[in-house]
DNA sequence: CCAAAAGTGTTGTGCTTACACCCATGT
DNA sequence: ACATGGGTGTAAGCACAACACTTTTGG
């Protein structure tokens, strides 16, 4: 049917159209309770005063990995070794349902985790930046491009499912940490409440996840830093409604 | 440090050079025992003789998922509505290390999974197509870009984590299935053993995983079709070293 | 003095595992 | 007849959930 080799499955690196390719940011955080994304106000990026999401264009010089990293420097103006970064997915739309209706564009979405503690410095490109609580974001928020939107749900999920599996819910926390804290991190993006003490047992057994700073005792909290896992095992499940 | 607004982090749609934006499909199927690769010899997309992945570059009035379906049909000459495609990742390489070494190219790798029985037809585009298993691909296998390499693994890399908490292993087969063929696919995408009992007690309590087509007595055994659901609850977890 | 938070202990329940056993089919 | 694959049963072990209890800090 579409077996056309010459127009359009071929694509000898020549006779392609402008392309606008753009990462996206969706820098998360936990803050005042609740999920938080950083959203900026940039007029050059997101014209007609509206907000959107942090990012830019890729360097000559440099991967896409590279200027996510780049990029998240130039929201939050700190060094983000320790945070997570990861690649969330690609968003290429119909010509035809472009905005400006004619050019391609493609956005690469990121997301990042960062803790609280840390703030963006607007000052410097004139840009506004500001967090918003993601549950609040489509009744009370700004105004914001159905495609900006769909990448914050999906940048959502994306967190939301890797806290079970993964030990990533650390990184929204600044070193050292307590139970207490990385608790209230599980229970703020899950929105849920956990048992303190099967929550504790279970993540100090999770090999690899949490490194002991300082010993508590009972009155005390223990303090700790990251471990070099990346997973967590066994899963901590969201106690209700699990996906099916 | 690199806060420099008019130059790179701006992106006005209009000043972006010629990008190269094509699609690429890890097409994986359980084939003699183990997990193998769909490639293809295409003069026009791996000049030089050389085995690729397949894939094409998007039409103007698609989205990149609509291209990966087009795409995915051109490749096997199949519909695929009740296959499973989903986005990987997306591969955009500093400009200096591109093959022509001047024009920026990115690649959206898509990963899709095919039962046994469905074969692509190499004909009408005088390609050629064949299945290649991926563990002996680095040994015995073709020369390959560096880059499909890395685009195979990660694939190869979600396929299998994949199958631990999704019920796309179902997806490998052609309706309706026994539990054995189900069980076979774990086995052969693990590289695992699997006890048999305890495998069928597992898979049929899953809720919305399988749905049975015909009720078997002890000696035959029971045919199934793919449930509803698309997570597996709770995860099949890999036997043996699990990720740390 | 009381409330809140963190650590420790205990117990029952439910699931998983491992193994044994049975039934039907095909060669 | 026997090997193979599929279905059923069951006991041991483990993990987790739920709850009670203690200690410290802070107001």
């Amino acid at each position: 049917m579409s077996l056309s080799p010459d127009m359009d499955t071929d694509n000898s690196l020549a006779n392609e159209p402008s392309v606008a390719l753009t990462v996206d940011l969706v820098i998360l955080s936990v803050r005042h309770g609740g999920l938080t994304v950083l959203l900026a106000k940039d007029e050059a990026r997101h014209p007609g005063g509206v907000w959107g999401l942090p990012g830019g264009s890729i360097g000559e010089s440099e991967d896409v990995d590279e200027a996510a990293d780049r990029l998240l420097f130039d929201a939050t103006g700190l060094q983000h070794s320790t945070w997570h970064v990861e690649q969330l997915r690609t968003y290429v739309p119909a010509v035809s349902s472009a905005p400006d209706g004619g050019s391609r564009s493609a956005t690469i979405a990121y997301i990042s985790f960062m803790p609280v503690g840390v703030d963006p410095l607007p000052g410097s490109m004139a840009e506004a930046f500001r967090w918003w609580a993601v549950d609040d974001l489509w009744d009370d928020g700004p105004s914001l491009a159905l495609s900006q939107s769909q990448i914050i749900l999906d940048g959502v999920d994306r967190c939301r499912s890797k806290l079970e599996y993964t030990t990533v819910a650390a990184s929204f926390l600044e070193e050292p940490f307590t139970l207490g804290e990385l608790r209230r991190v599980y229970e703020s993006v899950w929105g849920v409440k956990l048992h303190h003490s099967n929550f504790a047992r279970k993540l100090t057994s999770s090999p690899g996840y949490l490194i002991a700073e300082f010993d508590g005792s009972p009155g005390r909290a223990s303090l700790y830093r990251r471990g070099d896992a990346s997973y967590v095992m066994p899963p901590i499940l969201r106690p209700t409604a699990e996906p099916t």
